[in-house]
DNA sequence: AATGAATGAGGATTCATTCAT
DNA sequence: GATGAATGAATCCTCATTCAT
């Protein structure tokens, strides 16, 4: 089978070049960001980039959907079913910070993509965005089902969470708060939002 | 006082760059701008935005300045004095789904120099962040000497606040909720905030 | 008239850099030429050629416009009224010569626009081509007029009379023949075409 | 004698690859030609190429080559001794009417490399230009031993039937004749050259 | 002060050619 | 021999900035 290996190793460089956009795109952002760096970066060259992909917008593109696979990786497995609310709001909340820490630049990346100008790229982190939601309306509904809420807005509640994690831990990190700062205030967070849905 | 004429002059030229400048900016993001196209919009020469602003980078940070200044009377208005907690805190909700819809343009470029990869931006779009922070503790405090909540970290909870509301305005525009759409979740909003606060 | 001095200015600049244009195309080809060399060789900024021409290809259109008005000029003057049919095809030989010669930048580059492969290119050279056919075939009605010839075919003569001094001379050319030598055969070649015309 | 079939496949590729080539190459010249684009048509891998081939300028060359060799055969044919010279003539005309339209590729091809602006490129197609030459001086000789004209610069006169013939069929397709058209002027060309020649 | 013509650094992209398999 | 993935030189064009008028 070396059409499967060669389609492996064109998956790997694949994935290694797109690590390296994704790390010159968080620095640079899109316009600054030179494909040129990202190949040195990379380790290939400038025209190998343009084997893989179409160009640098769809390289951003393909970029957003990676990382995308793995944030809502991360979030799926935060809020896996064991445990209280509480419990799984606090460890949805330890995601995010993680994300924001660990994964700063592909963080950064997607943030900026959501809410900067470029159509193409909000679109993209859109669909990130929308699966963010619904996962964490599941969560709701799985909670309600079982009695510890009464909750009639599941979609409004779910983007009240959403906003408030996300938002939180990028302001949170941008006021330069240290990630163990912020992990401090996981348990006050979910503590805060289950009171306030808990009644809505 | 030929001179006071003249500042006043200068000052309001300032003032007319930056607002086309904004409107450029928020459309296509700095780096796409077009200090021409601003030039043209202004209906100035295009070496006349040099006598003004330093560079490109100036007129961007100026702007973000300006912005600031209005969007933080916006929301000191908001949420004046008078009214519960609750009422306020709706105000506050209704004030940013505003800005969000009639100052769209500017608050997309607060948003992404916020959020956005450069640093020099970011810093002083923290600067507005600080100031509605300071806003946002202020009402809590004027709240508890009230006695409506108890609310033993008040910076925790305003950043709490504040990043639900403009993330949760932002990302329900994104998604394509109209400005009708959002200002009904005010109440419910207010409520969940206020629920969740009080109990803390 | 500051106005009047800007666009003559403007105009003798837009010479200019036709003028190196001409030469690169011709030495280079529209494709293999280069806008930096031609800057250069203009002595002006790479730039500043884009405030005189949209682009690459407007810059080889305008350049064969110019081409055309100069040649046509020069083909009208050779065949003026004055003399017998046998003269004025001599002047026209000879002119065809001269400029195969010491205009030879500028005849290159129409020769390959029009037997090359690109459509605009080609339109444009076309455009010359039909203004040489429309002053011999004038030429040649007034012989008619005049009772130097009885030629049924003016159209078909016309191109004749083109197809072969056009391409005598530059095939002498290629074939290394001094202009000299070409100039000799001038009247070989009027003398050829008047009895082969006459008769027809 | 596997060496010998080897040479055969060898050669028979060489063809191919030339063809293909030659189709390109008339279609966007040869800067826009590309490599790859002719290994795709002709079904084979582009390093493929380089194995029959230095580089892409030898593989036009090689196309020049046999082009000329199909051309000089084509027109070679048309003036076999048979038939007076006007009927001879009158097939030569034919003959070029037909490579312009039926082998438009290699035709253009050609003329564009006598009259572009590589010189290597002329100087392969000027050997074709040498070749016609002569096999038209050797027509016009025939024909005065036969006692049908009195010619005494052949060489000239060789040059002018070429040019007229070659240009006047490239013209008139330029200017958009269709192949019939320029068919029914055959017996006017070659009347025109007749008369014009024979008093020379 | 105001202007806009001129500049040239900078960057995405193409494509002939190489070479390991 | 045949291949095509990898390469990087080469180039058009944009646009922030300058400066003579």
């Amino acid at each position: 089978m070396p059409k499967v290996v060669d389609e492996h190793m064109r998956e790997a460089t694949r994935r290694h070049i797109i690590r390296r956009a994704a790390s010159e795109f968080a620095r640079l952002g899109f316009d600054q960001a030179n494909i040129n760096t990202i190949a040195e970066q990379a380790g290939i060259g400038k025209g190998t980039i343009y084997l893989y992909f179409e160009n640098k917008r769809e390289l951003f593109l393909s970029m957003l959907r990676y990382i995308a696979q793995d944030h809502i990786l991360a979030i799926r497995t935060a809020i896996a079913l064991d445990g209280t609310l509480q419990q799984r709001l606090e460890r949805l909340f330890r995601a995010f910070t993680h994300l924001a820490q660990e994964e700063r630049d592909s963080f950064n990346v997607y943030m900026s993509a959501l809410y900067g100008v470029n159509r193409a790229f909000q679109a993209e982190a859109t669909k990130l965005l929308r699966d963010y939601l619904a996962t964490i309306a599941l969560m709701l509904e799985q909670s309600q089902a079982r009695g510890e809420i009464r909750c009639p807005h599941i979609e409004a509640t779910a983007l009240m969470i959403l906003s408030l994690m996300e938002s939180y831990v990028l302001s949170a990190n941008v006021l330069g708060q240290s990630e163990q700062a912020i992990l401090q205030q996981a348990s006050l967070i979910a503590e805060t939002l289950v009171q306030g849905i808990g009644s809505a």
